[in-house]
DNA sequence: GCAAAAGTGTTGTGTCTACACCCATGT
DNA sequence: ACATGGGTGTAGACACAACACTTTTGC
C-alpha cells in the first residue's frame, strides 16, 4: 500500500532483452540455498527490503518460451510489505500501482496479476490484512487498504464486524482524534496475530455438527 | 478412488537411500521441457498412467535436507485419476490408502498429505469431483467418493442440492436399478464440465450487489 | 447549532445443514 | 405387505450486506 493504492516494487531493466521494461525483483538461486532464503537475500541486496511481513510461494513457471533468452525456471513469490515501512530504494526501482502497470519484462505482468489474485483470495478467508496494514490503525484506514487491494467497495461497518467475529482484530483501547474539521475520534485496532492464519475455513461442505 | 477409499499410486524404491520405502512417481526434468509435460511423461512411462483427469501444481520444495542424498529441487503436482480407470501397473507400484501410508521415502509423506488438503479444499468450492468420479454415477456413488476424499460424513441429499445449484452436475435422464434386494432405481448424473471450474467464489467479503 | 466522521441496531438475503417425510422397486 | 434404498419439502442456523440511526468531536 502506497498512496492509498496497491503497488508493486519494480526494477527497470538496464540491458537486453527487454531493455527499459520493468521486472519483478529477484535473481538466481545459489547452491544449497532455500528458495525462500534466496528471495529474501535478493530483496535485501537489490532493493533493500528487509521487512517482508508475509512471503508465500505462488507457482513455478517452466515454459521454454516464457520470455527470457534461454530456457529458465522461475519460482514466484508473493511478498507483502506493511504500509508504514518505507525501504530505501535504489535509483532504478520504483513502486507502481498494480492496476496501472508499465511495460513489463517477460511474463512479469501476468505474475503480478496472479499475485494480486492470491492476495484477494487470502484477504477473504484469512488475517492476511496484517501484512498490509501498519501496527495500529483506525477502521477507516483498514477499510482503505481493503478497498485498494480488493478493488471493490468495502463497508467499514461490516469489515469491523467480520474481522472481530473471526477474532482477527482487537481494539488497542486508544483513540486517535482526527483533522481540524472535526469528527468523532476513531478507536485504534491491531491484528491479533502477525502470522498468516486461516480465520474462516470454507463455509461450504463443512463437517456436520 | 479405489475400493471406496482415497488412494495414492506409490512406487517401491529398489535402491539406497531409503531402499524399500515408497515414493511418489516422478523423475527428472529434461531440457526444454515444461514441468507439466515432464510429469505426464514420467507417469506414462513409469506407471502407465495416461488418463489424468486433472493435474495441478502444488509447491516447489527446495530445502537442502529434504531427504535426497544431494540437494535437489522438487516441484510437486496433484494428479487425479477417475475411479473407473484402471491403468496397468508394473510390479513395483501399488495403490495405497492415503490414511494408511506405508513407510515413505524422503518427504513424500508430507507431500501426499498436502495433496490431500488441496483436494479437500477444491472439492469444497469447485467441480473437482469430476476428476475422481466415473463418467456417470448415482448420487450415492458420488457421496461415497466425497466421504472418502473429505474424511467426514456427507449427506447425499444436500450434496445433490449444492452441486445442482452451482450448476456442476446435470442429470443424464437415465436410471440404474439396484441389487436384488430392491430399492428405488437411482437417477444417473454427470459433471457438466470435465475441466476445473470454480463454482463458488468465496462467500465472504464479496463485492456489493 | 451544524457539519464531519465514527460507530451501533436492525433487517434482509443467500447458502448451507438437519430431519421428517414421501416414492419406487424387489421379494 | 414390507424391507430397501432413492428422493423431496421444510425448517433452522449462520454469516454476511445494506441502511437507517446514534454518538462524539471541531468550529
Amino acid at each position: 500500500m502506497r498512496e492509498n493504492r496497491l503497488q508493486v516494487l519494480l526494477w527497470e531493466r538496464a540491458k537486453q532483452p527487454d531493455l527499459g521494461a520493468w521486472s519483478l525483483p529477484g535473481g538466481y538461486l545459489e547452491p544449497g540455498e532455500t528458495l525462500e532464503e534466496s528471495i529474501r537475500r535478493h530483496l535485501a541486496a537489490k532493493v533493500d527490503v528487509r521487512e517482508v511481513a508475509h512471503l508465500e510461494q505462488l507457482e513455478t513457471l517452466s515454459d521454454p518460451d516464457r520470455g527470457a533468452r534461454e530456457w529458465q525456471l522461475a519460482t514466484c513469490y508473493l511478498g507483502l510489505v506493511p504500509r508504514d515501512l518505507d525501504p530505501a530504494l535504489p535509483e532504478d526501482t520504483h513502486w507502481h500501482p498494480v492496476d496501472e502497470l508499465p511495460r513489463m519484462a517477460f511474463d512479469h505482468g501476468d505474475i503480478t496479476l496472479a499475485g494480486r489474485e492470491r492476495l484477494r483470495a487470502k484477504l477473504s478467508y484469512s488475517n492476511a490484512g496484517f501484512a498490509l496494514a501498519p501496527q495500529e490503525f483506525t477502521l477507516s484506514e483498514l477499510r482503505e487498504i481493503y478497498v485498494a487491494a480488493l478493488g471493490h467497495p468495502v463497508s467499514a461497518t461490516n469489515l469491523k464486524r467480520v474481522l472481530l467475529r473471526r477474532g482477527a482484530l482487537e481494539p488497542t483501547g486508544e483513540v486517535r482524534s482526527h483533522g481540524p474539521s472535526g469528527g468523532r475520534p476513531a478507536a485504534l485496532f491491531r491484528f491479533r496475530s502477525r502470522g498468516l492464519e486461516i480465520t474462516d475455513p470454507f463455509a461450504v461442505l463443512r463437517p456436520p455438527r
